[in-house]
DNA sequence: GCCCAAGTGAGAATGGATCTCAACTTATCT
DNA sequence: AGATAAGTTGAGATCCATTCTCACTTGGGC
């Protein structure tokens, strides 16, 4: 994801861009992996040592709101978060590593379709994301 | 799931059958919907007063890791238990009702043999939860 | 430039979950 | 049955990610 695109999405929805958000929005994205709010402010404060916590939280809050990010939780309790574009929202975590790789979109919807026709139930979310290791990871830990 | 298989699982791998124990299974198996640490214990005081709070987390999070109930994350970072059998392990959740049923297992097969075929990615686990209006919430809703 | 609602930061507050530890059970061994 | 070792328990303290509060600041339309 392009600086300027992060700057056009972070203006939708009558929101205000300002400097911190921006940060916010290019440390996520630059991290290529999933990180808790805690985590990116400490990484964000070695350059923005003025930042806030709860700004933090707040704008990653608000890229979850908006499609920016998404959010799924972490063993302990915490939320990690990873940068991704509107339409990938399930994911394979590296349990070991962090890294995010999207699930392709084609794999996913045979399986809404089953859950349409096998269960009278009205999916409106799923939370489908998958932990294990990824090909990197993987032979090491053999 | 009757008593009898809830006590011989309750003592599965050296752990001893205490009747705390014995009394989160059966409120959590007879409340046949998600249940969040807290509400369980409150559900639980109201017959048994003694019982510590830490007690009841301590019995949720062996069953978890017994396969007799399984843990997904409700809004507001909260845990939220459910019981079960050993075979299934994703769910429909009601977000209006949060009575809770089992996602077909043969639905969710194909879907796991993609992911290893299109991604090299050894899945270790899944947390696959669908939200949604159930069919008796569904028209009421509309 | 003016205005004001949205956004910010520092610290306090919240609250679910976990830890501590002495007292208590359970299962086993003799 | 009595002794014993180890798993469990309960009450409260503690932890800590997250959210709230509120005075101050800033973005952006006018």
């Amino acid at each position: 994801m392009t600086t300027a695109s992060i700057d056009t999405r972070l203006a939708a929805g009558g929101r205000r861009r300002t400097a911190q958000r921006v940060v916010v929005a290019e440390a996520l994205a630059s991290a290529k992996r999933a990180l808790s709010a805690q985590e990116l402010y400490e990484r964000i404060r070695r350059t923005h040592p003025t930042i806030g916590r709860a700004t933090v939280y707040r704008a990653l809050e608000q890229q979850v709101e908006d499609r920016m990010a998404s959010r799924f939780e972490r063993e302990g309790h915490v939320s990690a978060y990873i940068a991704c574009d509107a339409e990938h929202h399930h994911h394979l975590v590296c349990t070991n590593c962090q890294r995010v790789d999207d699930l392709a979109e084609e794999i996913v919807a045979p399986l809404l379709t089953s859950v349409g026709r096998r269960h009278d139930f009205a999916v409106d979310h799923a939370a489908m994301d998958f932990y294990g290791l990824c090909a990197i990871c993987r032979p090491k830990r053999r």
